[in-house]
DNA sequence: TTGGTCGGGAAAAACCTTTTACTAGCGTGG
DNA sequence: CCACGCTAGTAAAAGGTTTTTCCCGACCAA
């Protein structure tokens, strides 16, 4: 059926053991140049491929990392995922997906997946609700927890340059000459206290006062109030950092329902670039965050825990954030 | 370590079959009802959980399912995963995820997971490219698979109703009054056929004639190209059809670099309905497609074929397509 | 010749389940 | 009293790797 490890040992004339060292590259192995080649040829020709069961079982690894993140249709996970995905290929692991909002429903399989070994590390992205708080205790007692964007905690996390964006976002405002500019912050995660002082340091540093500061969530819908509540008061905002480009897209619907031209009444920037973004109207200026990256970081960072390594809390500035200028912004009218 | 099945064997004063038989319900075991209470609170207090590993060797079956998509970043597929996520996970599947472009690379990961029996079956979203090709054939000879909203081969695959979905945007863009009206199809896959097929159909049924037809391919940029090519003829169409919402993206910034304005000049509807097509300018008509179903669907096919069922095709007709009407119809001006 | 060392590989155990075949004990009918 | 059948399990094998220990022959030195 399977050509199995003893076929091929058969084939090359040895025992199943050498064709195993030969293989994994065992350096203790003392063995004949001749006899190498021909385990190799004959794991060649037989296309011969370890079976993923057995060596987990022997080993207690199964070359497999968990990846548990709550909206697979929201594109930014999208492309954290494709980060994480290829940097795990590249060493050799395989990825499992998890949802989390299935986990929390309950579901036996995602614990019997854990408990039963299915994957080595977990890698998590977390919203901050009672689900995620739940996974976390479930998984990260009992196999190394790798936070994505997220270290407000003890475990292991790799997270994005928040502060940097945020000020690269309002730097660009400034330099427009906008004087009163207002964030949206995401609110309830670790990442939006970044994001927020970015934001405020920049304002201060230029002598400003961040003054209009409001919830914008990561929906469109939380985006469109927020943005809303941002422009209620008497004196408003010529400009807005958004903490997240979701929001952005509804921040642009609010100030449309709320009679202003964006850019010309109001100037607007959010965090992650997204090819929609471009096709927005006005397009979308937004900062550029290294999401790919992001993923990589934390596959990377979790595979170190599983050979040994401490718990670490990474920030992945590589590449910096990065301005895409388009034409949401504008010096103020 | 671990706790394994001796360990709760041995708590409830059994062997280890007898364990394995109760907590996997072994209709041909005869025991006492105390014996299986043993067991079972023995498992319970224990935290027992089988070895993914030691189960998957012995029954050759991983309960895993492997799942290679082209772009996690495109929403349309994150939809679609999330369906299959589910329906996976309610049978005790787990999902694999595989990078078509990175397998094509050569990756050796992928082909190793699926000789060494990581994954029962393969779940497959395709393109028409090269890549495909390779995987396909590495994949569908060694283990079951089933192809994502895709029919044109021997293969088992979960599509949409295309057709369907398309009549019911030609009868919309009719019912406001249009005669002249165009089609940007996909092109290159099988869908294109269908699609272009329920256009031409209502088209010539109401007596027009279906005469204004591009490639939109199913990206931004490749739907303003073929939306240039649509508009270049001396008589204009005075609505589209477009087979995908991202093409429709980039149809919408050629209607506006024409000059045209939608819907005054020229009705757009298209293929699938996301969250962004509300926020766009104007807010994108759309044909919702049942993504999350067409997910389950495909899952359901796969495990059909794993239980030794035959290969089959189907059209995932529930929910049927449903019109969402936004901005960017009008009766033709 | 003997003792020692080294090269090249063999043997066997262990990893944990599942499944098939089998059995000890007991009651029953003939 | 014996054969039989039933209940309630038991025993053992199998599945494919990896890894540690062990072994045999050859070569070298004394």
């Amino acid at each position: 059926m399977r050509v199995s490890i003893t076929d091929v040992a058969r084939a090359a004339g040895v025992t199943p053991a050498v064709v195993s060292r030969v293989l994994n590259g065992d350096p203790t192995l003392q063995v004949r140049e001749q006899t190498r080649d021909r385990v190799l040829t004959a794991a060649r020709d037989l296309d011969y491929a370890p079976s993923h069961a057995a060596r987990a079982l022997r080993s207690s690894r199964s070359n497999t990392l968990g990846l548990a993140v709550h909206d697979m249709a929201n594109p930014l996970y999208g492309e954290i995922i494709m980060g994480a995905q290829r940097a795990a290929t590249d060493a050799g692991y395989v990825l499992l997906l998890a949802d989390i909002d299935g986990l929390a429903r309950g579901d036996v399989t995602f614990r019997r997946a854990v408990q039963g070994g299915a994957m080595d590390g977990l890698l998590l992205q977390r919203a901050g609700t009672a689900a995620d708080r739940k996974i976390v205790k479930t998984a990260s007692s009992r196999i190394p927890t790798v936070l994505l964007n997220d270290r407000s905690s003890a475990l292991a996390a790799a997270a994005l340059d928040d502060v940097g964006g945020s000020r690269l976002a309002t730097r660009h405002l400034l330099e427009l000459g906008h004087r009163r500019i207002g964030h949206l912050r995401l609110g309830g995660t670790s990442r939006s206290g970044a994001r927020a002082r970015g934001w405020r340091e920049t304002l201060t540093q230029a002598g400003e006062e961040p003054r209009w500061l409001a919830d914008g969530g990561h929906t469109i819908e939380t985006g469109r109030q927020g943005m809303h509540e941002l422009l209620a008061g008497p004196e408003r905002p010529t400009a807005v950092v958004a903490g997240n480009v979701l929001a952005a897209v509804g921040a642009l619907t609010a100030a449309r329902e709320s009679g202003l031209a964006v850019p010309d009444d109001l100037s607007l920037i959010a965090f992650h670039d997204i090819p929609y973004a471009a096709h927005l109207t006005p397009p979308l200026t937004t900062v550029a965050m290294p999401l790919h990256e992001l993923g990589a970081a934390a596959v990377t960072l979790l595979l170190e825990r599983l050979d040994g390594g401490k718990e670490r809390q990474v920030v992945v500035r590589e590449p910096p954030p990065r301005l895409v200028e388009r034409g949401s912004t504008a010096p103020p009218g």
